[in-house]
DNA sequence: TTGTACGCGTTATCAT
DNA sequence: ATGATAACGCGTACAA
């Protein structure tokens, strides 16, 4: 079957729709960016001849004169994470609105280094949001760079910049007491040493269990997927001082150990409590569902996006607020985890 | 505190490159861009001011004389949805290799009128992967225009366009079989009709149980999600003809379903059978582990990709191919579905 | 091998 | 109220 579609048709500029308007082209620029007002004769017959010609603005010509591109970056870790797919419809949302589009970047594939790719989206772009995960060479490079940034993820303002988002030692702490008033007493952690906010959690679970008898583990996977989660399942659970709850730095890896608990025949949460972070779609939908805490994930990606906007919009003169946004985040209590007889 | 980040920084441009290395702008442009050689000297002075100067070509202006964007633009419909996530992963891996940027674009905020989306993105990108979904008056304008285009989902090629995936009816067909063999009878289809290739799925499945004395019925609900799902289940599990097996358009439906007929109290499989389509991470972890069938999600976003890219950079006189692209899809037989007695 | 000069489509400045 | 024209930063004929 032989193509018949039209190759793509140099579309109409702000010149055509001068001259079929009889016009000059300032003048259809001024109508266009709405600054003045015309004769009625003129405004008709410029809207005519746009209407006509299908005349939208070239945006790479604008831009090459505003300075703005009409883009946002995005660079997100792992798309398929249900956390960061929240992240990303909230972020997605509120660029729309603001008439943004968004410029999607996984930096899973470490193929290009993060720095290049930040370089190069920079250029392409109004402003950038990014995981506070990101290596210091490439935060640095942002900072002085002077990229309207705001960062999402980890609490510790990095200097000079913006952050959102839950906080990670408040949820282990409220996810730790709820545990602890379950009467858990042998409590693992299967943490995610390179998010810099495993050791948040873990110190928010430390915290919450002090004055207890309760004996703490640390573990670490080396990323936070259910398959890691299956992986360590069995040398967890199957120790010779097995844990009454596993807590995992994510839901992911909480999934994984769910699943893998099962299939090792032991009975959840009669046998072990399980619990995650981040409060994905799916951990309703297991049995017994998955306790977790909500990191407000689509609201990180909402709010980081208001601020963005609001640094891109910026008076260039005054200075831009630092620091970092803290989110609510709450547990959500499930099947996963129950009660323990008080030894 | 106050802010003492740097301010955006003009960047520095071939003019100034040129400059510091003491030669004509267009020297260092063709260096940059590969066409030729030049003597040591120059080469080394141009290595250097870009050294120093970090210099990278802005590719707005690019753009403008190359009629380029190193943009390619992704539309798609629920990114929410695990299916639609593994398509953006690898098609996102795709674009990252051929130094391409995605520009993400969500139609679920049924805020702007896709096509009023689409003509804005067409401007900024240098092709576009869309959904085989969407309406006919926006397809119709993506051939009208001319931008290289390529569709994912549905089968049906649309005139003059390429698409890429599994073939729904296929994938039912198999499915159908599996469970004909398994001695299914009663058989429900929860369907969504706003998508197209629902219908193919629903007919795969007639034509499986082709021949034989099973009965099927057909539903059908507002939105291909989790929640729709819970809320047929009651009516659809506890009728007077309850079903011994139902199918879902999709695994989010099939994860609902299943939720909710074990709230409702019954057992699955023994009670009732549930499969879905796509083959969603998530399945997996619920108990019992959800049958269904892949749909190369993520091999779709790859594909569509490289297809894409090809129609950019053919040459403008040669016709492009037209048609659809079929991938390879397979049932994943999991514990959701059991074998009836033969009755 | 290297440089000059024009044009891409738009907005902004300054006249009129 | 409207128009002429200079940027914006780059690639590329064409000239040297």
């Amino acid at each position: 079957m032989p193509d018949t579609s039209p190759r793509r048709r140099k579309a109409a500029t702000i010149h055509d729709v001068a001259q079929a308007a009889s016009v000059s082209t300032a003048t259809v620029s001024k109508f266009i960016n709405g600054g003045q007002r015309f004769t009625r004769e003129v405004e008709e017959r410029v809207t005519q001849a746009i209407r006509d010609l299908g005349y939208r603005s070239n945006p790479l010509a604008r831009g090459m004169i505003t300075g703005r591109t009409g883009n946002v970056g995005l660079v997100i870790l792992d798309i398929l994470n249900p956390h960061f797919t929240s992240l990303v419809k909230g972020a997605s949302r509120v660029a729309m609105r603001a008439g943004l589009n968004l410029l999607f970047a996984d930096a899973t594939e470490g193929q290009t280094p993060v720095l290049a790719m930040l370089q190069d989206l920079s250029r392409r772009v109004d402003g950038l949001i990014v995981s506070a995960r990101l290596s210091e060479i490439a935060t640095d490079w942002l900072q002085h760079s002077g990229v309207p940034t705001v960062y999402y993820g980890g609490q510790q303002s990095l200097a000079g910049g913006y952050g959102v988002g839950a906080d990670s030692k408040t949820a282990a702490l409220m996810l730790g007491r709820y545990l602890r008033d379950q009467g858990h007493r042998r409590v693992h952690y299967v943490g995610f040493s390179g998010a810099r906010w495993s050791a948040d959690r873990w110190q928010g679970l430390q915290q919450a269990f002090e004055g207890s008898e309760a004996a703490l583990t640390l573990h670490d996977v080396a990323a936070p997927v259910a398959e890691e989660g299956e992986r360590v399942a069995s040398s967890l659970l199957l120790s010779a001082q097995p844990p009454d709850v596993v807590v995992a730095y994510n839901d992911l890896l909480a999934l994984g150990l769910l699943g893998q608990a099962q299939a090792l025949g032991l009975r959840v949460p009669e046998d072990v409590s399980i619990a995650g972070f981040d409060n994905i779609l799916y951990g309703r939908y297991t049995s017994p569902a998955l306790t977790t805490v909500d990191m407000a994930s689509e609201l990180t990606g909402e709010v980081a996006m208001q601020r963005l906007i609001e640094r891109i919009q910026a008076d260039p003169d005054t200075p831009l607020p630092t620091g970092h946004e803290t989110l609510a985040s709450r547990v959500i209590a499930r099947g996963s985890t129950a009660a323990r007889r008080m030894a």
